[in-house]
DNA sequence: ACAAATGATACTCTTGTGGTATCATTATAA
DNA sequence: TTATAATGATACCACAAGAGTATCATTTGT
């Protein structure tokens, strides 16, 4: 199980990669091949970031990506459901209503307080927060 | 995401089931009606749950299963691990070995600390614990 | 001996993850 | 002013995991 897939990763990186950068903007290929993150798919995740509006892109020749807000307002979990969706633990007890015996109310309870806990350890972390031991 | 499969949340049910049932032994067929599963998924999770010892099978006619444990020594974990593999959140992450900057370890720090918690959860659960509001 | 159960396996279907591949568009630098 | 180097938008593909089916062999109570 995996609480972050490889798109989020990767997209964690770039933005730390852009956010030390000493450039205005930085390309896929640079960050690409710095990060060693195959190129069509960093362009991918990059193009989903924008539209997003985490991040800014310059097009045309010389252009690129920088940064949209500040550091300190870019949350993991905001990355997270760009590429993941919703934070949610129990997708698939919910899905499954009347439940058919009144058992899995006290384990949905629990889940819910596990994910609860969770989300509140999540939010505390900004992309600034993971830059300071770099 | 989910933290519990489909078919670890069945062996939860069906456990359950043969834990308030005032019958010696249950057979899949039964438990299949009564918890409205399909039988053929329900017989292989239960296999798996005979094979691990949590449950104990009698064969032939008129067999079928009963408890091999008492619902207290029965622990969530254990039935997600049996179904899920071990337990771990950052899976991806340490798959990625020496990572290419230091950036993700503080990220890594966060996911254990997540994990533990969890974990810690997970394991006061209890068949017992979830028995008791039925 | 037959019916009703489990044991063991192998297969199928669908979805999600982790990518590639193309083509169109934009803008700058030569 | 035109070639080039970037992004935008899509569509596609391969693999693994989740969710379940299907068969056949074996055991045992009636």
């Amino acid at each position: 199980m995996k609480l972050i897939t490889r798109d989020t990763d990767y997209a964690v990186r770039a933005l730390a990669s852009i956010a030390s950068s000493k450039k205005a903007v930085v390309s896929a290929g640079e960050l690409a091949g710095k990060l060693r993150i195959p190129r069509p798919f960093l362009r991918k995740i990059l193009q989903a970031l924008n539209k997003k509006g985490i991040i800014k892109s310059i097009k045309g020749k010389s252009g690129g990506f920088s940064l949209a807000a500040d550091p300190k307002k870019i949350y993991l979990l905001e990355l997270m459901e760009v590429f993941q969706g919703k934070f949610r633990l129990n997708e698939c007890l919910l899905k499954r209503r009347p439940c058919p015996n009144r058992l899995t109310c006290p384990l949905r309870k629990k889940i819910s307080n596990i994910e609860r806990y969770v989300v509140s350890e999540l939010k505390s972390l900004t992309l600034a927060s993971l830059l300071k031991e770099d």
